[in-house]
RNA sequence: GGAGAGGUGCCGGAGCGGUCGAACGGGUCGGUCUCGAAAACCGAAGUACGGGCAACUGUACCGUGGGUUCGAAUCCCACCCUCUCCGCCA
């Protein structure tokens, strides 16, 4: 949500902003109903006053015996209200919805050294981690090595829900649990993370605070009495901030989640239909920090590389990209893919998304804090990121530890969580 | 799911429909006292939006949304949430 004052004092500041997005100009129409929001508030409020201080004196003559006067006033007053009513109605009701709404779908602002570009040719590799390995044989996709072990099951899982679900089994089902288990225990016992278990289905409340709503709906399953289905950790944890006022003292909040996450994918339709690169459901750990507006840069890259640091020590390669303009989320100011290489697919796939939403969130959500110093409470800055995929990651160490003879090696962080098992083979 | 009770400021807790943004107590902050602290005493302090250079001032907010009324924290309706008991259940 932006700040109504802000495209007051720079309205064509709050365009060019859009523009980097690729969008229309919008301030004229937005101050256009702010004006109309203004005067008629103003005509309301002083109306109000006007009435407040009648029966006031109403009750004050009530008070002091004089009924008649009271009641001659009462007369008065009521006549007065009907004629003010006429003038005024909720003239300031329909503008300031309008107003909202239009505020509520536009995209974040972002910082200035996103790069520029309409879309993902744009973005920016930052940095690249290891090489992209070299193969004696041709290396096979994930779902042929999966269901050649005859651990990875789409026909089932189709016959149980439909497309886009997938069954694993035996050994492919418990290294999807080790690498929840073991990104948690990474997040929360070395980088300081505290884990939170939480509703997967969350009110429209939360949806709209972070920012998922009004405009995403059909991204979304609903239930059926109102709430929907979490596309994402991040829209439970982030909403822990909402209409809250955290003390400074008590910041950053750093949460973390394994969570099921369901996306309706509407939009996609024949995008990554093979395999379970794209689900309607999928497993990831997800990170989010509530932070002071002056630490949230540094939270972010901070965030970055707790998700680096997963990808790094499954011995994955992976590179930053640093997301252009066109290219990054409604809700963040900025925001750091991390792309994993996938060799059997042969292409770089996203596999974690870091953002800093900067105080975008937070307004919408009402979440403040109260500094240390100096009056007044001030809105929080949220950031979230994957840490990472489980899915997706499941994905990349098939591909990347697959053997000739369709085998899979485990990583060797993921072997204390799979009691031990070092390959897995038909 | 059934029955009942309740949702008021940072917390506890009052509040005949009229000067209630809200008594009182606790906590917090500032001061007096003290070598210092405690205690005691004095004082300050809600949030949001609008107007004003400012002092200041208007409006809204007592779970949420409607309604009744000249006037609603107080009455009515719906919804949400919490607690107690019963039933059911992982």
């Amino acid at each position: 949500m932006h700040d109504i004052r802000a495209i007051r004092a720079d309205p064509a500041g709050f365009d060019a902003a859009l523009a980097r997005r690729g969008m229309e100009p919008a301030s004229g129409q937005i101050l256009e109903l702010d004006q109309a929001v203004r005067s008629a508030t103003k005509e309301f409020e002083e109306s109000r006053a006007e009435l407040k201080l009648k029966s006031r004196e109403v009750g004050k003559l009530k008070a002091g015996g004089k009924h008649d006067e009271a009641e001659q006033l009462i007369r008065d007053i009521a006549d007065w209200e009907v004629r003010q009513s006429q003038w005024f109605g909720n003239r300031a009701n329909e503008p300031e919805a309008q107003r909202d709404l239009i505020l509520s779908t536009l995209p974040n602002t972002l910082d200035p050294d996103v790069p520029d570009g309409r879309d993902e040719s744009a973005n920016v590799v930052l940095h690249q981690h290891g090489d992209i390995p070299d193969f004696a044989f041709t290396p096979k996709q994930h779902f042929e090595l999966g269901e050649a072990l005859g651990l990875m099951d789409f026909a089932t899982a189709a016959k149980i829900a439909g497309a886009r679900f997938t069954v694993l089994k035996g050994p492919l089902a418990r290294m999807e649990r080790a690498l929840g288990q073991w990104m948690l225990a990474l997040h929360t016992d070395e980088h300081g993370y505290t884990e939170a278990s939480v509703p997967l289905l969350v009110n429209d409340a939360s949806m709209y605070g972070t920012g998922q709503l009004p405009k995403f709906a059909d991204d979304l399953f609903r239930t059926t009495d109102d709430r929907s289905l979490i596309p994402t950790a991040e829209v439970p944890l982030t909403n822990f901030a909402r209409e809250e006022i955290f003390p400074e003292a008590d910041l950053p909040l750093r949460l973390t989640a394994l969570t099921p996450c369901f996306r309706s994918e509407a939009g996609s339709a024949g995008r990554d239909t093979r395999g379970m690169l794209r689900q309607h459901q999928f497993a990831k750990v997800e990170m989010v920090s509530i932070t002071t507006p002056d630490a949230s840069a540094a939270e972010h890259e901070r965030m970055t590389r707790c998700a680096e640091r997963v990808l790094t020590d499954l011995g994955l390669t992976w590179r930053r990209v640093f997301l252009c303009a066109g290219d990054t989320g409604f809700g963040a100011a900025r925001t750091y893919d991390l792309e994993v290489w996938l060799p059997g697919q042969g292409a770089w796939r996203e596999i974690s998304s870091c953002s800093n939403t900067r105080d975008f969130q937070a307004r919408r959500m009402n979440g403040r804090f109260k500094p240390r110093e100096g009056k007044g409470n001030q809105f929080l800055h949220t950031l979230n990121g994957s840490g990472v995929a489980v899915g997706r990651a499941l994905i990349a160490v098939m591909e990347t530890f697959q053997q000739e003879d369709g085998s899979v090696l485990v990583p060797e962080v993921l072997r204390p969580w799979m009691g031990g098992i070092e390959r897995i083979a038909r």
